[in-house]
RNA sequence: CGGGCCGUAGCGCAGCUUGGUAGCGCACCUGCUUUGGGAGCAGGGGGCCGCCGGUUCGAAUCCGGCCGGCCCGACCA
């Protein structure tokens, strides 16, 4: 396909000043470049070039879909409620799910996943083990009404998402398949231009299914990681934490009482005492659903990790203030010895070589220093129970990870028989046995992406797109309306679009000024400048937007030096 | 949903305290000049001042309600 863009034809509404409610550069040079209008919170108008950049990723997205034997199809986007209360989701959902009435007043949605759409349609035409595995896909639109919807594409309500599922008989065929979605995720990754990390991720409430996020590293993104030189990286929610520096006092001590009055937090006990916050012991309580109080017991300076509380003692949660009052305990002077009777005391395991803590008293303005694990009260669980963190050690080497923030671009996830349990989507395997399928799940957020490549790849000017996402790879700048410049210009974004690159000439009665900032703003990879200057002197410019670098070229040599620029940089 | 702030021209904002019928910059249109990093001069067009109601001779301005948005927070593929 022949690319030849006038910008002059362009639907490119550039924007000298900066949008005031866009807060992330993505969402800022999105705007400014023409390239989205924001219609509603969290719903935007894709122009042009971002459609083009769009049909890019996408096109990326689908090869390495196809190459790995996932099959392309269309699901809808308006979902029935029958299916949703077959899974369970219509009520667990909660408001992020948008519902809406046909005429006849039947419910329906608009699919956030399309899990319950898939399900459906297989069980309703897999029979046997021999059709499996099964590996689906979809480009699709996907609405979630996002409580707080923000950073523009990053966090919208109505984005687009390539979401592929995959039906097997057995689990071997399940991890078969995910490996090879996650490693086409990696070069998806690579392709787009990012600089990605693919993490340990936690699949929250569900727990204990295998899940890998795919994170673009950026200062902007939601997620917090941990990561190490030797490959490991993981989601600070879901890492295993291996503390430096334990044990501390390993050398057990006389047991104190001390008068603590006003004295809740950890950093007032720190300060008053003169110690360090990581040698006291902070108490968090919970309670179970079936009412019984937990004691979930960290180093002073760390945090509870909920997520793995829930996993040390199931369905547990922290108590609200009310609880306090109702369990009689002291919110700020909370800790292991003589708690209430049947209390579950549990441990993060960086404490068991701890001799001498010091916790609350479990009675108002008193602290306990010197308490002794074994000695003074007893623990029920040790487990790992804190949020992991910059300059822990890494769970595989040993070394100290680094902490970064990342966009979560794709997740790929084994659901097990979780839906087609629920939905008994069945069938038959070798023994004649009918069994459900074992499913996986793999998204690539579309719309994410192309904020996540702008979040890596901007400077004050604009955008510098990757060539593999740019809206075209080459712009042709005539400075001047002169007709040997308006020609040789012309010729030039002629001969380039004849020659296989995706070509744009600015063509507009306007200023240099304008030109450079318009194409710096919207980020076209090479630059080829023609000006009355340089042409006399028989040559053109060729700007690299992403390091600045400038090249002079003999103009006959120019279409050819671009060109081969630019399949440099295919991918 | 809780807390804070904001809705005035396409974009960014002033005017509101102290009511008197709307302004600035950019953008847009016309003309002349200019032409390698968002030009200059002159002229011009564009606004149910978020919506509804109230107070008042008179409301962008004061009061009430509603709607929308932004920021912070509430464990989100």
């Amino acid at each position: 396909m022949r690319t030849a863009l006038r910008m002059s034809r362009v639907y490119a509404p550039t924007l000298r000043e900066n949008p005031a409610e866009a807060e992330v550069p993505s969402h800022r040079l999105l705007l400014r470049a023409g390239m989205i209008r924001k219609v509603a919170a969290g719903i935007y108008d894709f122009l042009p070039l971002a459609w083009r950049s769009i049909a890019k990723i996408e096109r990326i997205v689908r090869e390495e879909m196809d190459a790995i034997g996932c099959q392309e199809l269309l699901l809808p986007v308006v979902q029935p409620a029958e299916l949703w209360l077959e899974s369970g989701r219509w009520d667990v959902y909660g408001p992020e799910l948008a519902r809406l009435k046909d005429r006849a007043g039947r419910d329906f949605c608009l699919g956030p996943t399309h899990e319950e759409i898939i399900t459906a349609l297989v069980r309703d035409e897999v029979r046997s083990y021999r059709e499996l595995p099964l590996s689906l896909y979809q480009i699709n639109v996907k609405f979630r009404d996002e409580m707080r919807p923000r950073f523009g594409l990053l966090r919208g309500r109505e984005f687009i998402m390539k979401d592929a599922y995959s039906f097997h008989a057995t689990h071997e065929s399940l991890q078969e398949h995910y490996d090879a979605q996650a490693r086409a995720y990696g070069r998806i990754c690579d392709r787009l231009g990012l600089e990605w990390r693919a993490v340990e991720a936690d699949s929250g409430q569900i727990g204990g299914k295998v899940t890998t996020e795919f994170m673009a590293l950026a200062d902007t993104g939601e997620a917090e990681l941990v990561h190490c030189a030797c490959g490991f990286a993981a989601n600070v929610e879901a890492a295993e934490a291996v503390l430096a520096g334990r044990p501390r006092n390993t050398e057990p001590a006389e047991l104190r009482k001390v008068h603590t009055p006003d004295l809740r937090t950890i950093a007032d006990i720190a300060e008053s005492f003169d110690l360090d916050e990581r040698d006291t012991v902070k108490t968090m309580a919970g309670k179970t659903k079936d009412g019984r109080l937990v004691f979930f017991c960290v180093p002073g300076d760390r945090e509870l990790n909920p997520v793995k509380a829930q996993r040390a003692v199931p369905d547990v949660e922290l108590l609200d203030e009310d609880d306090f009052a109702a369990f009689g305990i002291p919110k700020g002077s909370l800790g292991p010895v003589s708690p209430p009777e049947g209390t579950l005391v549990v441990a993060d395991r960086s404490l068991a070589e701890e001799r001498s803590w010091v916790v609350g008293a479990n009675e108002e303005d008193y602290h306990l220093f010197g308490a002794c694990p074994g000695r003074d009260f007893a623990v029920d669980l040790w487990a790992d129970i804190v949020v992991a963190r910059p300059g822990d050690l890494c769970p595989k080497c040993g070394a100290a990870l680094e902490g970064a923030r990342g966009i979560e671009v794709s997740q790929v996830f084994q659901l097990g028989t979780r839906y087609s349990e629920k939905m008994h989507a069945t069938f038959t395997d070798e023994n004649g046995q009918e069994r459900p399928f074992i499913m996986g799940c793999y998204g690539v957020g579309i719309t994410r992406s192309l904020a996540a490549v702008i979040e890596q790849h901007h400077d004050d000017a604009g955008i510098c797109w990757p060539v593999s996402v740019a809206p075209a790879e080459a712009i042709v700048l005539p400075l001047s309306a002169d007709d040997d410049v308006v020609q040789a210009a012309e010729a030039i974004f002629a001969e380039l679009a004849d020659a296989g690159v995706e070509s744009v000439i600015d063509d507009r009665d306007e200023r240099a000024g304008v030109k450079f900032a318009d194409a710096d703003l919207i980020g076209w990879p090479y630059q080829v400048v023609v000006g009355r200057k340089g042409l006399s002197a028989g040559v053109v410019e060729v700007k690299h937007r992403a390091t600045g670098e400038r090249e002079t070229v003999p103009v006959g040599q120019a279409v050819d030096r671009v060109r081969a620029l630019v399949v440099s940089q295919r991918s």
